[in-house]
DNA sequence: TTAAAATCTAGAGTGCGATCTAGGTCAAGC
DNA sequence: GCTTGACCTAGATCGCACTCTAGATTTTAA
């Protein structure tokens, strides 16, 4: 389908992605293009594999919890050009951090939870209650 | 602050368990207490400590991701009492897989973003560009 | 050539999870 | 007793990130 030589359709880019058309004209709306995407002569966006690329980035980069306007500081800067990398770079840097707290908060919870399962488990199979809730706290 | 013999008043809960009085009110309204909470003569809540320890096991719970329904499935199957633990159990095993999932999701997404982090590093520090986004991608 | 499918714009609507407002009532300390 | 702060209800509002609608236009395939 679409268009030739690298020229790819919003429906391409939207397979490729995985984002829905609808997303990739919010995108654009919300400047999170790395470059204006140009038209066809009635209108319609044509994209080229670079700009997959950066939405395969961005997708990761949201997924890990990146706020769009973060997204939108960091593709703004990529959009004006070279000399801001250590910008970049802090902005990365940033959000490695947040990740990483991330995944240590959600290990912890983790072994909170599996604590609880086993916990079940054992009651389940063997017929006991201790440590469980009942509906009635303490009263 | 609150009232006598183990009988904590809103603010008293909201301190400890760091969720603030409207969340506590919306957590009522949306059934997600193991019990009815009592209130004073004049109408003011009345909590005690299991209800504190069982709200600390939702923030766990809530930050490790499970949606308000499902705290609200897990809550009402608590609340009715002994004999359903199977269920209880079933569904804290659904959860913890979906913070595991969610773990390793999280940590392909560091490997990328800290693969990025060291290229801009390098660039930074030595002043080359291979590897970076540049606003025209190939055109 | 023409029908069907994809795309266009501007703007409204959705879902989640709180969070706040308004207009009071209650309770603790001086 | 009175002030001050905490608390009450019902319902509106918010922020985020989409997601959809409507109605028109363009593109592709038969």
């Amino acid at each position: 389908m679409s268009r030739n030589a690298d020229g790819l359709s919003i429906g391409d880019v939207a397979k490729a992605t995985g984002l829905g058309v609808h997303a990739l004209r919010f995108f654009e709306r919300e400047e999170l293009f790395i470059r204006p995407i140009p038209r066809t002569a009635g209108g319609q966006r044509v994209y080229e594999p670079a700009d997959v690329e950066w939405l395969l980035l961005c997708n990761r980069l949201r997924e890990s919890g990146m706020p769009i306007a973060t997204l939108k500081r960091f593709a703004r800067l990529v959009r004006s050009g070279p000399g801001n990398e250590a910008e970049r770079l802090a902005l990365l840097e940033e959000h490695e951090r947040t990740v990483q707290d991330r995944i240590a908060n959600l290990t912890a919870s983790l072994e909170i939870i599996h604590g609880k399962v086993v916990t079940y488990r054992k009651h389940v199979e063997e017929g006991t209650a201790a440590g469980l809730w009942s509906p009635t706290p303490s009263a």
